[in-house]
DNA sequence: GCTTTAAAAAGTAAGCT
DNA sequence: AGCTTACTTTGTAAAGC
């Protein structure tokens, strides 16, 4: 048996930073190829990189969210474009900004069919949702890590809401033991 | 504090206000929808429960009503879809499941997933289909849901497609079409369920 | 609450050939 | 009957309405 821990894989990773200088997204807008800016549709100008592949939606404030990435590592690398793309354009770009990863979406795979009917009884109807009439999947909200865990037929799921990859790890321990005491991993 | 008092007695007379207006609507989609007066009962204390515990706030009021509505139905065993429920309300499809999924929580409904099996009865007697393929058709259901072929698909679908293969077995074919019309459904998903389906009850179809 | 961005899971739906 | 595209769910920051 495949150890659950080892299908996990980073998909998305959202993560805030800032330049510490104010913008004029305008004028950014006009130097900056590839930028879409639509102040009335949203205050955020987004930028894509290529490689790494991620969005940046950069404000007003010079505050940045970088979205998109598939690791930290990608993160730092697509922001270290976005912020010399800035300097290029002669603006000022503080030294080493701080970037802090806000939610890390991962995928993985429990290796067996899962019954969810069974399991909306098990874990409790009062802790999970289950519409199969609107979405496929059985919404699990975990305490510790403070994750959402996303349960398919299929054994795949997905967790999301983390800030740090081992959080995904233990959410997906945590969730096997569970269903394996509950007799639904069988 | 006061002013903070003062609102609350406001929102409440207001909702107290709002809630005939409520209960009627409640009627009235019930009536439309034919369900008994015990479904619009369920539905009005689930309506006065939200009401109690503010849950209406940045909601319509009807919104509430409608999902107090869908809720109710489900409750009773006589569930309607979100779609059904949608053709007798103003408010769309997705508000409506948004807003059961939210007072559904809140409240502590502990609600059950959908048995397709109860929408058998009601889905073969607007197709005029026997006693003898309803009672096929739970069969169907009953055991390729025990083997697990339900998790994650619309209890419509799959009480459509059930219904569509015991009319075949049972020499009163129904076209995809047709159970596909009462059940809201498309024909790709009858045949998409169809096909698990036969393949699990080990019928060459 | 909404707006925008990204990505996965799987089901459903609509449009086109 | 496919194939493609797109919408449903989860979480998250940003600024502004």
């Amino acid at each position: 048996m495949v150890d659950p821990k080892e299908t996990i894989n980073i998909e998305n990773v959202v993560a805030s930073t800032g330049i510490g200088q104010e913008l004029d997204l305008q004028s950014v807008a006009m130097d900056l190829e590839g930028a879409d800016y639509d102040p009335e549709q949203f205050p955020g100008l987004v930028y894509r990189t290529q490689e790494p592949k991620s969005a940046a939606l950069i404000f007003r404030s010079g505050k940045i969210v970088c979205t998109g990435a598939k690791s930290t590592d990608d993160v730092h690398e697509s922001l270290r474009i976005v912020f010399d793309k800035l300097r290029d354009l002669q603006i000022q770009v503080d030294e080493d900004p701080e970037i802090v990863v806000q939610n890390i979406v991962t995928s993985a795979d429990l290796g067996r069919n899962l019954n969810l009917n069974a399991i909306a009884i098990g874990l409790g109807l009062e802790n999970i949702e289950y519409e199969p009439e609107q979405f496929p999947g059985l919404v699990y909200r975990l305490d510790d890590p403070d994750v959402v865990a996303l349960l398919f037929g299929s054994g795949k799921l997905v967790i999301t809401g983390g800030k740090k990859p081992e959080d995904a790890e233990e959410a997906v321990d945590k969730i096997v033991s569970r269903l394996e005491e509950l007799g639904l991993l069988d | 504090r006061l002013r903070k008092w003062q609102e609350r007695i406001r929102t409440k007379d207001a909702g107290e206000r709002n809630l005939q207006f409520a209960l009627s609507e409640i009627d009235r989609m019930a009536s439309a929808l034919g369900v008994p007066r015990s479904v619009r009962e369920v539905a009005s204390v689930i309506y006065r429960r939200a009401l109690d515990d503010d849950l209406i706030r940045g909601r319509s009021i009807e919104g509430v009503a409608t999902a107090a509505l869908y809720a109710a139905c489900r409750k009773e065993g006589i569930p309607r879809s979100l779609e059904e429920i949608s053709d007798v309300s103003r408010v769309e499809r997705k508000e409506i499941g948004r807003t059961y999924r939210y007072i559904s929580q809140e409240l502590g409904l502990e609600m059950e997933p959908v048995d397709p099996k109860k929408y058998v009865p009601r889905f073969c007697s607007e197709l005029q289909l026997s006693e003898e393929v309803q009672t096929k058709a739970n069969e169907i259901i009953e055991e390729t849901a025990e083997q697990g072929l339900l998790s994650g698909k619309s209890p419509t679908g799959y009480a459509a497609a059930a219904i569509y293969a015991a009319s075949l077995l049972c020499n009163e074919k129904k076209t995809q079409r047709e159970v596909a019309d009462v059940a809201q459904v498309t024909e790709v998903t009858i045949r998409n369920r169809y096909q698990e389906q036969i393949e699990a009850m080990g019928i060459h179809g």
